[in-house]
DNA sequence: CTGTTAGCGCATTCAC
DNA sequence: GTGAATGCGCTAACAG
């Protein structure tokens, strides 16, 4: 040890991860870096496991199935310990490749309805179930809804939350009222926005897939002269962090995100340490509506 | 050949680094994820990095030293062929480490004033004199100033850069118009904003070291029935996505992110190939002022 | 309990 | 040209 102290050795990582197998090293799977949900998970995660000296290698998958597959063996060639995907819903290949390379990994706000692996997410169409359920109870009947890309299954759970809410209060669903977008940015809401605010039978509110689309939908109502939420009740979905400062304060549904991350760390770690006694679960958290200032209850 | 497709033969690139001492990976260190800014420098290096076949491996430093330089042995330990330093201004014991180690590194919104490596950089003491000279110009003269830690060197710039224009007009330093934050968030903004508009003799604009700060100011003058820019005029700097989605949208300081990371992978990759030949460089990129709707010019 | 050795999977070098 | 040796820095297994 006093050898140590003045060579000042320092293990060579690469070598021991070669010999061992491993690396302490843990991967992340995102579909984006822009968005506050998504680095309040990252940063949650990096510092769960770094209490227990795994260090957090951040792949960006812009939403690309291709370079989510690079990523993934890119992980397994530098022997992860592990890998935490949050980029998109699992994919039969991703499943069959993890469980052949036998990497421990764990879903986080995706479920694997195969339960080959651990999931933690919310339920997301009960979400929306319960955000549309709030404007139906304030009143309004007439719901548009601005959805995102359809090859998310948290997207269509959302839409289908809002079919069903809709169902329940035994109004029809309005096909000409869902607008579909390629994205959940501000771009889109604003575009779909523009769209709706044009037309003669507005409704009295809009649902919408993200905070951020919300926030494009309501600059648009105000680039169509219409006020929030006295002349339009506009909800949005994730409660990032600008949701609560912008004008109007945006009516939102928050995900756990930092238990969701807590847990996420914590299962990959059991499965870690487990191994094949590993016993696989899907941990659903509860979600909340946050209400603010851009809906309010319209008077029949 | 054959047998390569036949037996699916894949290098292992853990084994590969430690015998070339190399590794295809390039560390980036930044000092947080949750900033538009940052996400779009880092998305943007990211692609020019993967077509030279470099992998980008993200670290968040969370603006700690330590974690900085705990990252810093990280990436040697796993022979990372350059870093990218974006996280913090350039320390001593960061140069004699990247130095010792021969690390090619780039330092990025930074400048190395020991010139021992390249950066690329905007002028931040000009960028903020020029918004200053803006509100000036626009008969403003009475001028607040939202800081932010003067740990960071831009910061630091900033501020002088405020007090020169102030200087250029004639005007007096008020150092009771300046407002001290330890972070350069919605809430420091917001905090700022509450105890300057409370003031009998608020001034007419405040100029903040970023557009969530502005964010913030424009929240706190709202709560303190103020209009935006009536009343009072809010200038940021960044031009993040959000400021032009803001209402108002926020009047700002545009760092030519995207030109800062294409500079910064490009000086990288070449330091990379020249080895010792490699002449250090230090380049400034011109910003820009985008004019919006939270500063008006006053009527004297 | 200390000392030696084999081998992780590759690139490099040298011999053929 | 092809083939066999050496070593990158470590861990694990084994011997003394």
């Amino acid at each position: 040890m006093k050898v140590v102290e003045e060579l000042s050795f320092n293990p060579n990582s690469v070598a021991r991860s070669l010999v061992m197998r491993k690396s302490r090293l843990i991967g992340v799977l995102i579909p984006s870096m822009d968005n506050k949900f998504i680095s309040d998970f990252v940063n949650t995660l990096e510092k769960e496991l770094f209490k227990c000296n795994y260090t957090t290698l951040v792949c960006n998958t812009k939403r690309d199935d291709d370079i989510e597959m690079d990523f993934l063996r890119l992980l397994k060639d530098k022997y992860v310990d592990g890998v935490v995907m949050m980029a998109s819903n699992p994919k039969p290949h991703q499943i069959e490749f993890l469980e052949k390379m036998a990497i421990p990994a764990v879903f986080a706000g995706h479920t694997d309805s195969t339960k080959q692996f651990s999931s933690v997410n919310i339920d997301h169409c009960q979400a929306m179930y319960d955000a549309t359920r709030y404007l139906l109870q304030n009143g309004h009947c007439k719901i548009a809804f601005f959805g995102g890309p359809d090859i998310y299954q948290q997207i269509v759970e959302r839409l289908s939350g809002y079919k069903q809410a809709l169902a329940d209060y035994g109004i029809e669903y309005d096909e000409s009222l869902f607008y579909y977008a390629h994205d959940y940015d501000i771009e889109n809401g604003y575009e779909s926005g523009m769209k709706l605010f044009q037309r003669k039978d507005r409704p009295t509110a809009v649902c919408c897939v993200s905070d951020m689309v919300a926030i494009g939908a309501i600059r648009a109502a105000e680039d169509n002269r219409l006020s929030v939420p006295e002349d339009i009740s506009i909800m949005g979905f994730d409660d990032i962090s600008i949701a609560k400062a912008y004008r109007p304060g945006i009516t939102t549904i928050r995900q756990p995100i930092h238990e969701l991350s807590v847990q996420a760390a914590q299962m990959l770690l059991s499965q870690i340490q487990q191994k094949e006694n590993y016993v696989r679960e899907t941990r659903i958290l509860p979600h909340e509506i946050m209400v603010r200032g851009s809906c309010m209850a319209v008077s029949n």
